[in-house]
DNA sequence: GTGCTTGCAAACGTTTTGCAGACTC
DNA sequence: GAGTCTGCAAAACGTTTGCAAGCAC
């Protein structure tokens, strides 16, 4: 497991642009490329869900060359750097996000339909798993599975 | 989506022994084989969490030659009946045990240790997500992540 | 004998990796 | 110039599928 290892800490101030995250990359050691100045366009300009494909062909839009492995390379390095995250919605491929706006996820297993859930429907889990397991969760990476209105 | 269609009702009565599911094959149009017969021995011995692959090997130790497209189809038709569900504790493969013993799991991030959450600790959550979206939570399905008392 | 089930091999979809060349600083 | 990043191809991973032979009923 272990799949944040020297993460830097949550939701790091100051990243609120597109520029502020590459100041954040080049302290980190990294270089500012344009395959990753156009990811973070893509991420900063449309705030839902997408799949790294779905990233890769916004990214292409403009720059046709830019890999696949590329845009998983840099989304992983977004994440290592606490700027993005990703959510697993279903049994497909993952989603990813700024971290700014992370959030729980209501998934109707029937018709795929997804809800964003505060995080305040999870405090009372939240609490109850602390007093009882002395465990903290973080409800934002896996969704929670159920039936949505229209399809009970 | 839509994952789980014809499944017949949750957790069926009288399969609380390997004959008794073995019957219920039958009832449904399926034939009893050796290798279905030794992966619900495998699956009722030992009533944990074990991967496809897991449950291979303890059928292979029995029946060298039940190759793992069997055990998944297998897994596959009890899942549709409703003895077996599967749950997604990690970035790894899926983990089968019985229906019966269904509940939810609170799964560190950092060194993968796993706690059986009883569904009572879901009711809050699963009040507030009707009342507020008409959704019917399922907190079985994928773990919720966290940081474990000994990793905080 | 009908038709469900199996082993095998091959494919699948998603993600990761090794490498040599290209780029940022 | 040092060291990071890239495109590409190939592999890895867990899972599913097509097929012809084999078995339960």
């Amino acid at each position: 497991m272990n799949r944040s290892p020297g993460r830097s800490d949550d939701a790091a101030p100051g990243v609120g642009t597109v520029e502020e995250v590459l100041a954040l990359v080049r302290e980190h050691g990294g270089r500012v490329t344009s395959s990753r100045r156009l990811l973070l366009r893509a991420l900063f300009d449309t705030p839902g869900h997408r799949t790294a494909e779905e990233l890769a062909e916004e990214v292409q839009a403009q720059a046709p060359d830019v890999h696949l492995s590329t845009i998983y390379r840099n989304l992983d390095e977004l994440e290592r750097l606490g700027v993005v995250v990703h959510a697993h919605l279903g049994h497909g491929p993952a989603t990813y996000h700024l971290a700014a706006g992370a959030h729980g996820h209501f998934v109707c297993e029937e018709c795929g339909a997804m809800i964003e859930a505060p995080d305040e429907l999870f405090q009372g889990l939240s609490q109850t798993a602390r007093d009882r397991f002395d465990f903290e969760i973080n409800p934002h990476h896996f969704a929670v599975l159920g039936r949505c209105r229209d399809c009970r």
